[in-house]
DNA sequence: GTCAAGATTAGT
DNA sequence: CTAATCTTGACG
């Protein structure tokens, strides 16, 4: 088994690490099962100054993890329905944090599909919601360190063919600042990118 | 205590 | 377009 990236990888800027997240592969082991899927798509949130992250008015009991040391595992329940995985990164106190919004899944796909209760490859991990559900992740994760190696963690993964693209974030709330930052990455043209209300034209990055 | 809103998804 | 579903955080 590969080594896990080091907290020193997730140690800087939620938005300098997000794109170097793309084509990582996310593990989680289950019922003795091995899940793992590429990682396609994230969007970077920061502290204080991100109108739009859940950190933005300061630490609270649902957001403290962000607020914890890098490589921990943010996790939230969103519309009472579906739960949310980020990984925090930048300096204990900042609050920024990387949201996990798609993968290409790899491996326990069987698995996946039985805990999504839908077969269609293309439908299993592509949104943030999604793929909590097909790696059996919920709240009870929140805190988890992503850098020991067990339960959950990434691995190093090739280099993606696919070029990085950016957009301005998915479904965001907050003030025109927030709304313009284009923090959202993903690896262009690749089908496991979530389908969402932005135009999935995007500028290339870098 | 009360209440509106949410980093979403599936179905009409 | 809208319902689902429930926790959080703001306010008093």
């Amino acid at each position: 088994m590969a080594e896990p990236l080091p907290r020193a990888f997730y140690a800087r800027h939620a938005v300098e690490v997000a794109p170097e997240l793309l084509g990582q592969i996310l593990v989680r082991t289950w019922k003795g099962q091995c899940l793992a899927g590429r990682i396609v798509e994230v969007e970077a949130y920061s502290g204080g100054d991100d109108a739009a992250s859940h950190a933005f008015r300061g630490p609270t009991p649902r957001n403290r993890s962000m607020f914890g040391p890098a490589g921990h595992a943010y996790v939230y329940l969103i519309y009472g329905v579906h739960h949310c995985l980020n990984i925090v990164t930048g300096r204990e106190g900042d609050g920024q944090a990387v949201l996990i919004r798609a993968l290409e899944p790899l491996e326990g796909i069987e698995m996946m599909q039985a805990l999504r209760g839908k077969r269609d490859l293309h439908q299993l991990t592509n949104g943030p919601g999604k793929l909590c559900q097909a790696l059996a992740i919920d709240r009870k994760l929140d805190g988890h360190d992503l850098c020991l190696g067990q339960i959950l963690w990434v691995e190093p993964g090739p280099s993606p063919q696919e070029p990085i693209a950016t957009s301005p974030r998915v479904g965001v709330r907050g003030d025109s600042l927030a709304l313009q930052r284009a923090w959202r990455f993903f690896l262009d043209g690749n089908p496991f990118v979530s389908r969402t209300p932005l135009n999935n034209r995007a500028t290339r990055w870098p």
